[in-house]
DNA sequence: CGGGTAAATGCTCATTTTGAGCATATATCG
DNA sequence: CGATATATGCTCAAAATGAGCATTTACCCG
């Protein structure tokens, strides 16, 4: 037997939140200064600790985003609780916690809005200056190469044969070595073997060629957000949390496109679009878009009544 | 500018694990006697408060059941963090934590093992035990007649006739009545459905007809396991940490079957098992399957490696 | 004003992937 | 031996997917 409540060990616990947006075509993440942290790593995502004040842990968090960046959060979904900092195998770790023993816990969370007015001192940045290698809209990226070759001869330095085949069965399974190819949903396990292989800022690298660093293990928790977005895409109708109430076809492929990292071809999105009733024409267009004017579309949100699993099966595909 | 770590909140972290498995084709949850609760909620999951020896939250958890079930864990997942007892809009609330305003946090993981010894005073149970009307494959279980009319009762009690619709909607969405059919991933969101009807124990329900009641908030820890166990088998080869090392193709599939609550096609899973690449032949067959003697399997490994998404992707259908 | 360019749309077609079933093989049981 | 039960092989039609071709309708440029 035991007690059905747990005695107290009194750990820190923090709120952070992975605010996204999509705007102009780019994908956006809302980020604050964080004071106290060594040299490129003074960017941060909103945080705060947990108050006793605070009446949930959602209630908490949109409490210390509004009070950071003004954003007032619509759609807000938790990812995951952090817990060990120091765990890396690397060793390094994030900056060290100088709580004696005590564990420092972090909630973090994946927030979708539409608007993009940085406010205060915050602002919205691409996502991919983050993860420069996640973009690949515009084909390969050039720098994974340099990349892949860093990763390569990490696996070659292994200290013996089967964890030099085990490197190399990840880094061939997260960057698409294998016969899969790219999976654009694996953002957090390609961050984490970069981490591993020492090739980011926060596990000591001395550049940032995997891009730009961020404050305390908040980049792991934007890999997380991208790797659910991006996933989640696919059979919930989140993309219209990033959509403003109307917008044409050709924006909102875009707006995937940008999410995912990859270009899809266009009549079958669609079709797709189409035919799972996620959207409905209005009786306006728009000639904004450069060509013949676009009829302009709203979401449907009865479909989330209908169909059981309505997202965008997006394809493997990259056309034109 | 703000400080990088959290300042000091200290709340109460517990950990608490839903143990899986799934024995003679039926799925399985480990359980522990519960001291302290009301009648009929003496059963919970393995759960202890997080303490500072514990290196990280997952090396918490697994101390923690080891201790109290003498189970090992395998397969680790982290599932959701749940924060806020008494926020359940119906009032109630699970039973209330004495401690000022300070917050209770639990760590909820999911994990998949082979064995099942039942050690100590923990015991093994179907987890169907906790949510009857979660098993189809024996058709639709007659106690969701009687559950579906509590419901749209409490649909037809709402206090205006937007609440009703609402409630009517979310009715039909997770059990089914609209165009979409049975969803079976939707065991949270039918948990939380009764649990704000009033209709679980939990929420001071006078019987169980929605199924036998847990500690604090179990349940609702199990129902989000479920949830996720069901989902990801379809995109991920998890059920194979359920699986003995070698195994016949209709074993496999009757514990498919076990974990999502519906009877599939025989000869159509076979053929998605085989093309996936997910197991290989053995030499050997058994004839304890009662008919003709069955080849006996083990999984491929390599499937890890080579396809994206190695899973099961279960068809809608239910036929023998 | 006519041609060039850029989307937006409409449709077609070959492949794959599903969902359902029929038919056969090979044990055990009475 | 015949009934029964599960394992396995194969077929077929319908639906979903991946790739393109062809048209329509703006705007821009000279």
């Amino acid at each position: 037997m035991r007690e059905a409540e747990p005695r107290a060990a009194a750990p820190l616990v923090g709120l952070a939140a992975a605010i996204l947006a999509a705007t102009l075509d780019e994908p956006r993440v809302l980020t604050v200064p964080v004071a106290g942290q060594p040299e490129g790593r003074g960017e941060g995502l909103p945080a705060g600790p947990l108050e006793p004040a605070h009446p949930t842990l959602e209630r908490g968090l949109r409490a210390w985003v509004e009070r950071q960046t003004g954003q007032s959060l619509g759609y807000v979904e938790q990812l995951y609780t952090f817990g060990d900092r120091n765990r890396r195998p690397g060793g390094e770790g994030a900056g060290g916690k100088g709580n004696g023993g005590q564990h420092a816990l972090s909630v973090a969370y994946l927030a979708l809005v539409r608007e993009a007015r940085p406010a205060a001192d915050s602002a919205w940045q691409s996502w991919y200056r983050y993860f420069p290698y996640e973009d690949r809209r515009a084909g390969r990226p050039p720098s994974l190469d340099a990349l892949t070759a860093r990763l390569e001869a990490w696996a070659e330095a292994a200290p013996n044969p089967e964890e030099r085949r085990r490197r190399g069965d990840r880094i061939g399974l997260t960057f698409g070595a294998a016969g899969s190819g790219w999976n654009e949903e694996r953002v957090l396990e390609r961050y984490e073997l970069l981490f591993e292989a020492g090739l980011v800022p926060e596990a000591g690298a001395p550049d940032s060629l995997a891009g730009q660093a961020m404050a305390v293990d908040h980049r792991r928790m934007l890999a997380t957000a991208l790797g659910r977005l991006r996933g989640k895409i696919k059979y919930r109708p989140v993309v219209f949390e990033l959509m403003p109430p109307v917008f044409t076809l050709g924006q909102l492929q875009r707006v995937v496109e940008a999410l995912s990292g990859i270009l899809l071809h266009k009549q079958n999105f669609r079709r797709l679009v189409a035919q799972q009733g996620l959207v409905e024409e209005t009786d306006a267009v728009t000639a904004e878009t450069g060509g013949r004017p676009a009829r302009l579309m709203r979401f449907r949100r009865e479909v989330l009544l209908e169909r059981p699993a309505p997202g965008l099966r997006l394809p493997s595909s990259r056309a034109g």
